[in-house]
RNA sequence: UGGGGUGUCGCCAAGUGGUAAGGCACAAGAUUUUGAUUCUUGCAUUCGUAGGUUCAAAUCCUGCCACCCCAGCCA
């Protein structure tokens, strides 16, 4: 542990609190805690929570945090999936002290300890089938009925258990169970399954084993086997709290116990998370992977253009919470994510929706202009980009019948180009259908950007790309894949709404763009701000000749009609 | 109706006996060659509710109300 001033550290929850006690009252020596995703399914938004609890509290006090796969349920688990954790991790920017796959550091030593339980009578091997033992665990307000195989010898115990790891009973023919208290309480002390027969192949173990410690079982002493001090999860796990001390304490009895403390679980409004429905949603091809920019999984929103530091902080700024679940609305989240990206986002001007420009006093070949790469850093320097005769606009920074304050371009009125002159629109040319086909425009030679000696004010300012210097590209514009009255998507599922109930029709939209050559340069995932629109990130789909960016985010728009 | 938890602004959230931080959202204004950013201002006479103790209560006591979690050989 590394020298850390406890008196120095703000507290920020009670858990931090305790730690602190418990730093200065030797109760603890130091602060090591663990990451235990179960590799059965990618990681989404919500669970950066407990990544950076996990990690960003072992930092605050010096302390190390151990990355554990929790696989111990082979018939859900897959190699694919801790291959993504470790990647998403490595996109977070936080790097374990120690990688471990629990099944193969810790199951002969839960094993062992199993059988240490049942030398102190503290377990005994049951033959009531799953069923059986439900009907007789009780209810929430009676007590449940002791299992006749409670009270068999204790070598009888231990014979039986050693034949359930020889692979000698069926699957789901005989368990392992802590003998604890049928009346209790708190369910989960009614002498909980410890270990079950379950013939599946492992990930990493393959046939090894046919027997599997439950996760109540496991993850104390896991926990305990491997000097966590601090085992943060989230709040449903407040209730098993006892059983989890009740296993420390008759299966570890040693000193400096690791503590399970509890958070509560995130959950953003509109967003649909839970493995079941995202799996049903890659499997029925309504999202095109697991890395769909509109899905909420870490893979997707890092398509999109999400930041580790954006997601990061949101969550941090939810806090650590005293309830089962928090919910915050999903615009807390965009707010991080606008924040970061405009710190660091490259400017570029880009024209979504075309119109044509013809400048009809300008008789040179073209200039060039200067464009800020980032006028909030100083740093980020410039890029050129070119005027000409010819040019492109926004369709929507023209207007025949202009709303009241619109500061566009109208007959008659002027704009400023960004970076370029001020011009005047004299005419609309129609085409035969009676549609706009072009603007005619003249240009104020003196209200260069930067040399502007005219004196002309406007009011408004508005990009543009010139003939000579723009390429296409396909730009994919997002909407949010549920519905926005559907703020809790998981929730109308499993009341029973049908997919195509939450589902926003047009979640993808495909379009051409015109942008300025400055963007050739661009590398997938390169973060652009396409000016006075929004934010967008090079897609991995990209070819040399069809550059593709994914909206990560739109500007925020002040303007009121 | 057993046990465990929680109730402070639309949403998060500090506060633990001394007179309600902060963030998001929202609104108004200023600056701006991005209607962005930035800045400034506004936004709970009141802390689920009813009583009580106290000079003083969101904080202590009592009753009530509401919501959430637990009966997997899932994690």
């Amino acid at each position: 542990m590394k020298n850390i001033d406890l008196d120095s550290i703000i507290p920020e929850n009670d858990v931090e609190k305790e730690i602190i006690y418990d730093l200065k009252n030797g109760i603890n020596k130091e602060v090591i805690t663990r990451c235990p995703p179960e590799p059965s399914g990618y990681w989404h938004i919500a669970h950066v929570k407990a990544w950076t609890i996990d990690f960003e509290t072992a930092k605050k006090f010096g302390g190390k945090t151990y990355l554990r796969m929790d696989d111990t349920n082979p018939t859900k688990e897959d190699g694919e999936y801790a291959e993504s954790y470790l990647e998403d991790l490595r996109w977070l920017g936080y790097t374990p002290d120690k990688l471990i796959y629990a099944s193969e550091e810790y199951f002969e030593d839960i094993y062992k300890i199993a059988e240490q339980m049942i030398l102190d009578g503290k377990a005994y091997v049951c033959f009531l089938s799953a069923e059986e033992v439900s009907k007789t665990r009780g209810t929430l307000t009676q007590p449940g009925i002791e299992s006749p195989y409670r009270n068999r010898p204790i070598e009888e115990n231990l014979r039986l258990f050693r034949d359930m790891r020889a692979g000698k009973f069926e699957d789901g023919k005989a368990t392992l169970r802590a003998k604890i208290d049928m009346a209790h309480p708190n369910m989960n002390m009614r002498d909980p399954v410890m270990y079950r027969v379950m013939r599946a192949t492992h990930y990493r173990l393959g046939d090894k084993w046919c027997i599997y410690p439950m996760y109540d079982f496991a993850h104390p002493l896991e926990d305990a086997l491997e000097g966590v001090t601090y085992s943060l999860c989230s709040m449903e796990f407040h209730e098993h709290r006892p059983l989890y001390e009740w296993f420390i304490e008759n299966g570890w009895k040693k000193p400096y116990p690791p503590k399970q403390r509890e958070f509560s679980r995130l959950t953003i409004e509109n967003v649909l998370i839970g493995k079941r429905y995202l799996k049903q949603f890659v499997n029925d091809g309504i999202v095109s992977g697991w890395d769909d920019p509109r899905f909420p999984t870490l893979v997707g929103v890092r398509r999109r253009g999400y930041t580790a530091k954006a997601l990061k902080d949101f969550v941090k700024s939810v806090g650590w919470g005293n309830v089962l679940e928090v919910t915050v609305p999903y615009s807390a989240l965009e707010y991080y994510v606008r924040s970061d990206l405009n710190n660091i986002a490259t400017r570029a001007m880009v024209v979504l929706d075309p119109l044509k420009v013809v400048i009809t006093n300008y008789e040179k070949d073209g200039e060039e202009i200067e464009i800020e790469n980032n006028p909030n850093d100083p740093n980020a320097g410039s890029h050129k980009a070119k005027f000409g005769k010819v040019i492109y606009i926004e369709k929507e920074d023209f207007a025949l019948n202009p709303p009241p304050k619109y500061n566009r371009l109208v007959e008659g009125g002027v704009v400023r180009l960004k970076g370029a002159y001020i011009i005047k629109c004299n005419k609309v040319i129609y085409d035969k259908n009676g549609e706009i086909d072009h603007l005619e425009c003249e240009y104020l030679p003196d209200t260069k950007s930067g040399n502007d000696t005219s004196g002309i004010k406007c009011k408004g300012t508005i990009h543009f790309v010139s003939e000579d210097n723009f390429f296409k590209i396909t730009v994919r514009e997002f909407k949010n894949l549920i519905k926005r009255e559907v703020t809790n998507p998981a929730k109308a599922l499993a009341e029973g709404a049908k997919v195509e109930d939450i589902l926003e029709p047009d979640s993808l939209i495909e379009k051409t763009a015109y942008a300025e050559n400055f963007l050739k340069s661009a590398k997938v995932e390169d973060k652009f701000q396409f000016i006075r629109k929004g934010y967008y990130c090079m897609d991995k789909d990209s070819t040399p000749d069809n550059y593709v960016f994914n909206s990560t985010i739109s500007l925020k728009d002040g303007f009121k009609k």
